[in-house]
DNA sequence: ATTTGTTTTTTGAGTAGTCAAAATGAATGT
DNA sequence: ACATTCATTTTGACTACTCAAAAAACAAAT
């Protein structure tokens, strides 16, 4: 069992990513969302996922799509473990912005050691999510995943803390920057309108920003502990 | 112009340093040598150099060797840049040990933006050297390369100081860890034989340390400056 | 100067990953 | 049921890199 190729730990990562985003984690996800998400044409993608099939890494189900296996699964884990370890990293000891560290870890993930991970995930304090709220795996590949309202769903007026961003565009997360909408940060949803696609939420400074149904739906929240 | 691939930098890389070994550094370096060094047969090297030629990154000289054109000594410059900044990065900020960041380093040095590089050269403190004592080439690529004797051709008696460590064999090195034998450390070559092929050394805390010519010739020092 | 030995190059082939475009399967609407 | 549409698979080809082994060039020595 050679390591496996970067490429490889890419669709296994992807196929993760695509299960985690369904309600129903052991759907098959379909050739084309796999191709597009990894950026190549699907007959690639259909001769990748045979070749992962062969490997034991993957279910593949023809003309239905792709399913990762236990193995498959911890393997995309542990790549996830790397990235996510890596993003945080970069975000606390050198300072980048939240925006940036994506692509940076998108490609150390597939150089870094286990042995390097450990030693940042030590330095770090065995964190439980990085930047983006998302959690961390540990070392043997398991993850607790909570499912938490969004601003799309939580009760209104409630004092919740923004948890998680599901959406890695830097574009995006500049813009949540710079309205300091970063997981831990204390909100209020005030307002929803469906007509005109806005979800206003009070946030820090009691300051009050508007934003669309979309995006709110990509902030995850958790009900504000009370404070002792 | 495509960016390299991690193969291209590791044959630039590879001749650099094989021409930075060599006395006169514009002689050509031979296909066999560099084969040798790279881990594959000389006819891929062959291959490979013919490529690299097109490009514009080396000279070729078939039968005769190869050698780095401007472009291309720039480009493996900013390789070894990389590399060396990811090593003291390593060891400096996550503790990692002197013989275990080469392998490390030799994977993330592919990975890392240029961003990020000089990211950690900045909270470095912009550092000359490497944990080895082998010199960072700046962000434009150029490199003050001075020239030490070694513990083999330096004044008896005289104080001197580490200054470089030109292996990176991870046994070697930490042979040498065991031994105090860091670049810093201030020595004094006792006694030299030939027959015995012995180099006595005194260092740390007076203690004194045999070792072979050949380690000794990979050992570089400059006189101990005067203190106070 | 011819032979011997070493190094280098060439040739042919293989692996991993990719695309373009044709062919096929599945799904949908009438 | 049939035609249309859409997703998927297949086919053939291409790039980058590699090896094994045959061929060629070079170097050195008798």
């Amino acid at each position: 069992m050679p390591l496996p190729s970067s490429t490889v730990e890419n669709y296994l990562k992807t196929i993760y990513k695509a299960q985690s985003a369904q309600r129903d984690r052991a759907r098959l996800v379909p050739m084309g969302h796999l191709a597009q998400a990894l950026g190549v044409v699907p007959g690639t993608a259909t001769t990748m996922v045979k070749a992962l099939a062969e490997s034991g890494l993957v279910d593949y189900e023809p003309y239905a799509g792709v399913r990762l296996t236990p193995s498959g699964e911890k393997l995309a884990a542990l790549v996830l473990r790397r990235h996510r370890l890596m993003e945080l990293f970069l975000v606390k000891v050198l300072g980048m912005s939240w925006a940036e560290v994506h692509d940076e870890a998108e490609r150390l993930e597939h150089a870094a050691s286990d042995k390097l991970i450990d030693r940042i995930d030590t330095m770090l304090g065995r964190p439980a999510t990085d930047p983006h709220g998302d959690p961390i795996p540990d070392s043997s590949g398991s993850v607790v995943t909570r499912d938490y309202p969004t601003l799309l769903t939580c009760p209104l007026g409630d004092r919740v803390v923004l948890t998680r961003v599901t959406d890695q565009d830097a574009t995006f997360l500049r813009f949540l920057e710079g309205n300091s909408l970063k997981p831990g940060q204390a909100l209020r949803v005030e307002t929803r309108d469906d007509a005109a696609d806005q979800v206003v939420v009070r946030g820090k400074s009691n300051r009050q920003i508007t934003i669309g149904m979309r995006a709110a739906a990509k902030l995850q929240v958790a009900p504000a502990k009370p404070e002792g």
